[in-house]
DNA sequence: CGATAACATGTTATCCGTAACAAGGCATGG
DNA sequence: CCATGCCTTGTTACGGATAACATGTTATCG
C-alpha cells in the first residue's frame, strides 16, 4: 500500500519513507504490473484503432494522428486490421472487449450499426471514423465523400469528359457508396445520363483497381476519364491502363481520393481529393478522450472535416478523337 | 470454475452443463476478462514491435509481416514508435514491461545493448530487427547493410561516378554506419580516395535528406551521384536536387536503400537495395515465437536475409562535363 | 458386492495493485 | 489535561480467472 502511494503520489507519505521506497524500487528494478492495476481500477488506459489495412498510407497517417493525440493524454493505442472483412472485424472487437479497452476508434468494414451497438452494449465508447454507419447515434469524424466526389467529377466534366468510369470500393462501405452518389449528382446536374455500366464496385486495393479498370476498358466505347475511389484503386487502375498502352493524361485522365505521400513528394502526379488523415485521427481521438473524461459532453457529435481538391498532371482535356 | 473449463475446453464437462453454460454466456453477453486471465497466468499473449516510425512504409510492411505471423499463433501485437530517440525508446520499454508483454521485437534507436539487457533482466525475450546492437547475445534478423551499400556503390562506380555523396542516417544507428562502411569499401577497392567531406550523417527523414543534399551541393565540386541510406532520405534529397534545378538521372544519379511501395507501382524510378521487409517481420516473429514456446532453442540465432539490388531509371552514366 | 478408477463439479488460494477502513503518533486548542 | 483532528502507516477485501485440491457421482472390475 505504501509503495502504491509512493508510485501514484496519492495520499500523504513522509519524505523519509518515500525515499526509502524509491531506493528499494531502484535497487530491485521493480516495475508495477499494469494488469493488476487495470483489473482493480476497471480502466486500462488503452484505446484501440480498428482500420481495414494499416498498410494503406491514408490509415497509417491517420493512425499517427490517433497515437500522437492519445499519447499526449497518457493513453496507449492498439491497432487492428480487419482487411475489410466483417467477420474479422467482429473477431477483433471481441478481442478488444476481452482486453477491456477504454474506447474504440472504428473505421467500420461495412455500414451495419451492429458493431457499434456491440461495443455500446459493453459500455465501451466508440467514435466512428472516415465512414458512416446506418442511422445510429454515435460520435463520428469524416469528410464529405459525396461532395468530394461531386467536385472531382465536376472537374472532369469541365475538362470535357463525358464518359467517366467510376471505380469505386465495396458497395457495403459508405465511402464507396457516397462517392458514387457524388459522381451521379455531378453527371445528373450536367444533364448527362448516368450509365450504369460505367460504375464499378471492387476491393479498395490495387487488385480491385486493376480488375475494374480492365472491365472498364472492355466497354464498347472506352471511357476518357477514370475516377478511382481511393489511392489503392488508383494505383491498380493506373498500372492496368499503362499495360493497355494508354498514357495518362494524354489518352485518359485519372483522378482519385486520398494522397499517396511518398509519390507526391517525388513527383506530384495524381489529381486528388486529399482528406486530412492526420487531423481526422487527432480529432477522433480528442472526441473519444472527451467522452472518457468529461462525462457530460451531451449528444453525440458528427465532425465533418474539409478536404482539399488538388489538381495535378493526371487530369487533362479529352484527347481529340 | 466450470465456466472457465467450458471456455478453455480444459478438464471434463458433461455435455448438459456445457450447453447450459454456453447458453448463459450467449444470453448475458459474457466476455472473459483477459486482464484477470493474464494476471493469473503470468502470460499476456501479447508481443510488441518497437520501431522508429510506423509511417515509413518499410516499417509498415515489416509490421504487417510481424502481425500476420503473430495472429497465426494467436498472439496480439502492440506497435510503438520511438521517433529514433533513445529516451522515448526507454520510456516505451518501461511501458511494455509494465504491461508484461511476453516478448519484444526491437528496431533499436541506437547501438547500445542496454535496452536489450533491460528486457532480459525482466525475463522478456527479445529479437533485434533490422539493426545490430553492440556485442551482445541476442536473436536478430536483418539484411547485410554493408554488402548492400558496397554493391550499390559498385554500381555507381561502374557507371563512371567518382564523386559520390553518401547521405547516411544517424551515426548512432548501425545501418547508417554499415552503409557508410560498404560505401568506403567499394571506393577503397576501386583504388579511390574516400573523401570525408562527401559523407554525411543526418536524420532518417525527408528533412534529413534535404539538409544533407543541400550540404552536398555546396561542395566545391558537385557530386555526380547521391547514395541515400534510406527511402525517406532519398525523398528529401531528391526534392532538394530538383529545387536546385538538377535532373535525375541526366544531371546526377541517385540510389537508395528501401523500396517506396506506391511509388514503385506508379512509376518505378529509384535504383534501390530492396530489403524484404515483410519477410523480416515474419522471420523475426517466428524466431520470437520459437523462443516463447519451444524453450530449448539453444544459442541465439542471427538471421541475415538476402536483399535485391534493383536497377531503375534514377541511375545513369556520368554526364559529359 | 466392495474397491478403485474415471468423471463431474465445487472450494480455496493466488496473481498484484488499490479502495476503504483502522490505528498509532503527534500537535493544536479549549 | 483531554478532546479533536491531521499525518502516516498498516490491514482487509476485492477485481476476475485459474491451479490445485477436495468432494461427490457414476462406471468398471475382480
Amino acid at each position: 500500500m505504501t509503495v502504491s502511494r509512493v508510485i501514484n503520489r496519492s495520499g500523504a507519505i513522509s519524505r523519509e519513507t518515500r525515499e526509502r521506497v524509491e531506493a528499494a524500487i531502484a535497487e530491485l528494478g521493480y516495475v508495477p504490473n499494469t494488469l493488476a492495476r487495470s483489473l482493480r481500477m476497471k480502466a486500462t488506459q488503452t484505446l484501440a484503432l480498428v482500420v481495414s489495412d494499416i498498410t494503406n498510407p491514408f490509415f497509417t497517417t491517420l493512425a499517427r494522428g490517433v497515437q500522437d493525440a492519445a499519447r499526449a493524454e497518457g493513453f496507449n493505442v492498439i491497432f487492428c486490421n480487419t482487411d475489410e472483412s466483417e467477420t474479422e472485424q467482429a473477431e477483433q472487437l471481441v478481442a478488444l472487449v476481452q482486453k477491456r479497452v477504454d474506447g474504440v476508434l472504428l473505421v467500420p468494414a461495412a455500414s451495419s450499426a451492429e458493431p457499434v451497438a456491440y461495443l455500446k452494449r459493453h459500455k465501451i465508447p466508440v467514435v466512428v471514423l472516415d465512414r458512416r454507419v446506418e442511422d445510429c447515434l454515435v460520435d463520428s469524424v469524416r469528410c464529405d465523400s459525396e461532395l468530394g466526389a461531386y467536385q472531382l467529377t465536376r472537374l472532369l466534366l469541365d475538362l470535357g469528359h463525358r464518359r467517366i468510369a467510376m471505380l469505386s470500393g465495396p458497395a457495403t462501405v459508405s465511402t464507396a457508396v457516397d462517392r458514387v452518389a457524388g459522381y451521379r449528382r455531378a453527371l445528373t446536374e450536367a444533364g448527362l445520363e448516368v450509365v450504369a455500366g460505367l460504375i464499378f464496385h471492387g476491393a479498395y486495393s490495387p487488385i480491385g483497381g486493376r480488375q475494374m479498370a480492365q472491365a472498364a476498358l472492355a466497354c464498347t466505347r472506352r471511357p476518357t476519364a477514370f475516377f478511382a475511389a481511393n489511392n489503392f484503386i488508383a494505383i491498380g487502375a493506373y498500372q492496368q491502363l499503362r499495360e493497355a498502352g494508354l498514357r495518362v493524361p494524354e489518352d485518359v485522365s485519372m483522378a482519385t481520393f486520398d494522397e499517396m505521400p511518398l509519390t507526391t513528394l517525388i513527383e506530384p502526379f495524381f489529381t486528388v481529393v486529399a482528406q486530412p488523415a492526420y487531423e481526422m485521427g487527432q480529432r477522433a481521438m480528442q472526441l473519444l478522450l472527451a467522452r472518457l473524461t468529461n462525462t457530460a459532453v451531451g449528444e453525440c457529435q458528427e465532425v465533418i472535416l474539409p478536404f482539399d481538391l488538388i489538381v495535378r498532371r493526371s487530369t487533362g482535356p479529352v484527347p481529340a478523337a
